[in-house]
DNA sequence: TGACACTATGTCATATCTGACATATAGTGG
DNA sequence: CCACTATATGTCAGATATGACATAGTGTCA
């Protein structure tokens, strides 16, 4: 697979923005990776509100604090499956899941907009 | 990690309803399973919707007709990842991806609701 | 009947993800 | 300074997902 090229993207320094095509990014590759960074946040945001350190919810997990360090830094080696997993184990609701989704809406269509 | 779960699942013959806790699955394992399950009702019904075949959709994705049937078939062995991605090339906007997600709504709550 | 298009299912080599570990960095309180 | 807690980053063996292939089932048309 050409995931790889998440790799480069947090080799290349990641910029200011969005994931923007400063990379040869299709519309749904780049699209992806807004999602599950939209994901991250959410999950740091929400693990934080429960007042929990990474090592608890780790071992909430039956994961390591390392992974979930590279989750809420939206390390390339996370799947989606493990961040939703991880969010519905905080208790997500499947609309507060939706809402995060929307809420990493891709800039399709508003192009410079300031 | 215990997705082996959801091979029992699909062993079990899959029932009628939901995936309920028939097998001995967590809350979130479960809205896991729904939740890509609701991913593949929708992939299926967009790809038809754009009159292409599984081997079409397949080309497109650089990917074989049989993955594209498992994904459909809410095989274990597909990932949430790759459902999303495909539902992105498929030219689905966030929007109806958080939609696509609210319906696989999980059965939390309402009980015996009739 | 055969030929065709579409879909389903099983298997497998290889690619990718995962948990675990080591280690590093940042902040806080002694 | 040290000790402690929280978080970040790199690596790796083992687990899982992936595309590809073979093959089987289904319906349609002639």
């Amino acid at each position: 697979m050409k995931k790889s090229k998440r790799e480069k993207l947090k080799a290349a320094g990641w910029a200011i923005g969005s994931v923007q095509d400063f990379l040869g990014l299709s519309d749904a590759e780049s699209a992806l990776i807004e999602l599950k960074l939209a994901l991250s946040r959410t999950l740091r945001d929400r693990r934080q509100r429960c007042g929990m350190s990474q090592v608890e919810l780790a071992k909430r997990l039956r994961s390591s604090q390392s992974r979930v360090a590279k989750m809420e830094a939206g390390d390339p080696s996370v799947s989606m499956d493990l961040l939703v997993s991880t969010l519905l184990v905080l208790g997500t609701s499947s609309t507060d899941l939706a809402k995060a989704i929307r809420s990493g809406e891709g800039s399709k269509g508003r192009h410079a907009a300031a």
